[in-house]
DNA sequence: GGTCATGTTTGATCTAAATCAAGGAAAAAT
DNA sequence: ATTTTTCCTTGATTTAGATCAAACATGACC
C-alpha cells in the first residue's frame, strides 16, 4: 500500500537534487516541478510497479533500494537493475514497462503523474537531455552486466557485484579498510542479479571471507579488506567500468 | 578503411527515413539534417569504432549488419548488441564508448559530426525525443538478452535468437514456413551473442534441424517450418517480447 | 526469553555445457 | 582447378555450477 508523504521537502533541498532527472533544470524549472510533483512511500518488501500495470506515474527514488526484475513462466527470475537514490522509475512515450519494480528497502519515490510528466519533457530542453543522458547511462550499465552474466565465472561475478557497491557507496576519502559497506540484497537476490543460486553465492563468499577480502560484521554490513585482490577477481582490466 | 560515398539519397528518400533517429523530424528539420550528413562505408569484418576511439561521430545504420561487443582481458567476448538498419551508433553527451563495433556484413552509415550533431538535439526537440525513445527500447531489448544470459538454457538462448531473427525480417502477410531468412552471422558470433560456445551453438541448431523445426538452404539462409515449436522452445510466455 | 520465519552454510551428487580433439565442407584466394 | 582459409560438425571427456538435502544462524515478534 502506498502512502502520500505530507513532509514536503523543496526542491532545492532535495538529497537527489544534482543527479536525479532534474539535473540541469534552472530554479524556475524547478518550481514547475515543484508544484507537480507527490511523494509516495513503499515498504520494504512492497511491489512498486507490475509488468502488466498501465504506467500512470513516473519517479525518482529518493531514498531507500529497489530492483527491477524479470521472470519466465516457471518461475526462473532475473534482475535487470538496482535502483538507488536519484535513479528514475518509469518510462516517458509509452504506457507500459515488462518487469517488475518491488522494493527491496522501505522506498520513497518523487512522482509525477504521466501526462503532466511528459508535456513537460516537451516543454523543458533540460528534462529532455538529462533523460537522455540516465537512459543512455543505464543502457551502459546494462550490457557491462551482459558481459557478466554471459561470460563471468561465479568468482567473477561476485567480485564484480561487490566492487560495483564499493563505487556506489565508497565516501571519497575515507580509508575503504575499514569503511562500513550496506549489502541492501539477501543472497538469494544476489543470486538473480548474477545469473546464479543463493548456494553458490553462499560459497563464494565465505571463500572470499577466509581469503581475507571481505570481512562482515552482520548480514547486512560489510567492509573489503583486500581491495586489490577483489579488483583482481572481478576479471576486469584494472580501468573500472561504468558500474558507477 | 571507409570511403566517402558520392551517390546521396535524399533524406525523404532515406530507406530507414519512419525508423531513424529522424523519424519525427519535419520537411524543415529534414533540409537541416540533409546539409549536415555525410555517407561512409565499411567492408565486412571492418571496425566501425573502437573502444579506445575518442567519438568524433554518430550516425544510423543505413544498410548492413552491425555488432557491439565487450571482450575481457584474457578474450572472452560477449556481445552486447546487433546493430540493423534504421539502429543508432553513437552515444551524444559523451566523447567515449565502452565497446567495440564491428561491421558483419558491408555497411553503410549516414554520419553526423558530434558536435553540430548535439547542437541539433538542443534545437531539434522532435530528434531529441525520438532519441529517448531509440536508447529506453534499446534498454528493453538489453533487459530481455540479461535475462536470456542469466537464465536461459542452450535451446532456449538458440530459440529466442531465431525467433528475433525471425520478428525483425518476417514481411507481414507473407507466410512463414517458405520465407528465406537471412542469417548474417557466423555460428562463432551467434555463440558470443548468446553467452555460448561455437559447439553448442552447432549442436543445438543441428538438432532443431532434425527435429524439423528450421530448414536451411545454405549456411546464411534458413526457413521456419514449425513456429509454434521455435516459440514454445524460447521459454518464453506466449504474448512475444520487446526484441522487435 | 522463547518461538518462528527467514536467511545462510555446508555437504553429496548430478548434469548441462565447456573443453579438447579431429575431420569434413564450403568459400575464397591464387 | 587447386590450394588455403574459414566454418561447421561430431565425438569423448571434463568441470563449474546446479540441484538435492539437511542443519544452523539470526533477528523479528509475541
Amino acid at each position: 500500500m502506498t502512502i502520500e508523504l505530507s513532509a514536503r521537502v523543496t526542491c532545492t533541498d532535495c538529497p537527489i537534487r544534482h543527479r536525479a532527472v532534474c539535473a540541469y533544470c534552472t530554479g524556475d524549472e524547478l518550481d514547475v516541478l515543484e508544484q507537480l510533483k507527490s511523494y509516495k512511500t513503499f515498504k520494504a518488501g512492497e511491489p512498486i510497479l507490475w509488468r502488466a500495470d498501465k504506467l500512470t506515474y513516473v519517479g525518482s527514488l529518493v531514498h531507500g533500494v529497489a530492483t527491477l526484475s524479470k521472470t519466465l513462466e516457471d518461475g526462473r527470475t532475473q534482475m535487470v537493475g538496482l535502483l538507488l537514490p536519484s535513479d528514475f522509475i518509469g518510462r516517458p512515450g509509452r504506457s507500459e514497462i515488462e518487469f517488475d519494480v518491488v522494493a527491496v528497502t522501505d522506498v520513497t519515490l518523487c512522482c509525477f503523474q504521466i501526462k503532466p510528466f511528459e508535456a513537460l519533457i516537451a516543454s523543458t530542453p533540460h528534462v529532455a537531455q538529462r533523460l537522455v543522458e540516465m537512459a543512455l547511462d543505464e543502457l551502459d550499465v546494462a550490457r557491462e552486466w551482459m558481459l557478466l552474466l554471459g561470460r563471468k565465472t561465479a568468482r567473477e561475478k561476485i567480485a564484480t557485484f561487490v566492487q560495483m557497491l564499493v563505487q556506489r557507496q565508497h565516501i571519497a576519502g575515507t580509508d575503504l579498510p575499514g569503511q562500513a559497506l550496506s549489502l541492501p540484497l539477501t543472497q538469494e537476490q544476489i543470486a538473480n542479479y548474477l545469473g546464479l543460486t543463493l548456494e553458490t553465492v553462499s560459497r563464494q563468499l565465505g571463500i572470499m571471507k577466509k581469503n581475507g577480502i571481505l570481512r562482515f560484521s552482520d548480514r547486512r554490513h560489510f567492509e573489503v579488506i583486500d581491495f586489490p585482490a577483489l579488483q583482481l577477481a572481478t576479471g576486469d582490466d584494472s580501468d573500472g567500468g561504468v558500474l558507477v
